[in-house]
DNA sequence: CTCTTGATGAAAATGGGTCTCATTTTTGAT
DNA sequence: ATCAAAAATGAGACCCATTTTCATCAAGAG
């Protein structure tokens, strides 16, 4: 969990897309580079804001788009951040990955990891007549700040 | 997981919504008696069709109202049951409750309960820094039909 | 270099979900 | 039972995240 871009992962993103047909295009390459720098779960339009004032404006379409597919081919996470908005994050090429408690009266976002629940879920994707790809667990409650 | 109505649970949301102060009202009370007729998630929206032609014509403002004072009552369980619409479902009074397993393909929801998976969310919750009072988890993948 | 096709952005369209407000019920007090 | 205060309700306006449209541009194959 690092402050700095995550340029490896950048890097592991791109070359996906690449791989899986997609063109080289300045906007997409922009919203990769713009998840890379962020650690937690960024809405879209967070997104869209900070690129549409660069050098060759990104269009809001564009950073949906390329989220789409990012997600598509699982290079992020996507989540509901809060009723009716969800939040994108990048997912690490080594498949470890983290959850988030999100508190109900300011917003803020926790993130934790957890081995058992991992394990858990694994063994219950395993067990399931469901071809699972992804998981997603959310807790919800107050934050330290809000408990009181 | 019965078909017909669950009375029950509407008694019980019934009395907990009066005994948590609101008047008896019937938009409100047609809201819980829907969702009794209901086993899995269903959308605000498909509960707004279903109530608005009755003798006396639930409004939407009414039926979100309802759902929204039901879940803060831990009375129902909200979830994304795809981009940007929210699903509810009834919540047993027992406290025994099932996540849900969700198409990517057609959409459709396959409900599950595991009891490692609860006990490492519940482990988790005491740990952690952060009141939980709910959590949610979806498995995303492709349902049995879809898989081929 | 040229052509085909994917990529892009601006703007309009969608569509859940929320808010407002005038009106009707509930319910505690009389 | 009667009343007034407060809550509940429904229609419709409104908001806002996301999607679609469409005209234009650029990437990459040949």
């Amino acid at each position: 969990m690092s402050t700095k871009t995550d340029s490896a992962w950048a890097e592991h993103a791109l070359a996906a897309l690449q791989r899986a047909g997609y063109r080289r295009g300045g906007a997409r390459t922009a919203v990769v580079e713009a998840l890379a720098r962020h650690d937690c779960a960024v809405t879209a339009l967070d997104l869209d804001e900070e690129l549409r004032r660069r050098k060759p404006a990104v269009g809001r379409a564009s950073v949906y788009r390329a989220l789409e597919q990012l997600e598509q081919l699982g290079l992020v996470q996507r989540l509901e951040v809060t009723r009716g908005t969800a939040g994108y994050e990048r997912v690490e090429p080594g498949g470890e990955h983290h959850h988030h408690a999100i508190c109900r009266h300011c917003g803020r976002m926790v993130p934790f990891e957890d081995a058992s629940l991992e394990r858990a879920i694994a063994k219950l994707s395993g067990e399931m007549r469901f071809e699972v790809t992804d998981h997603d667990v959310v807790l919800r409650g107050l934050c330290e700040r809000c408990a009181n």
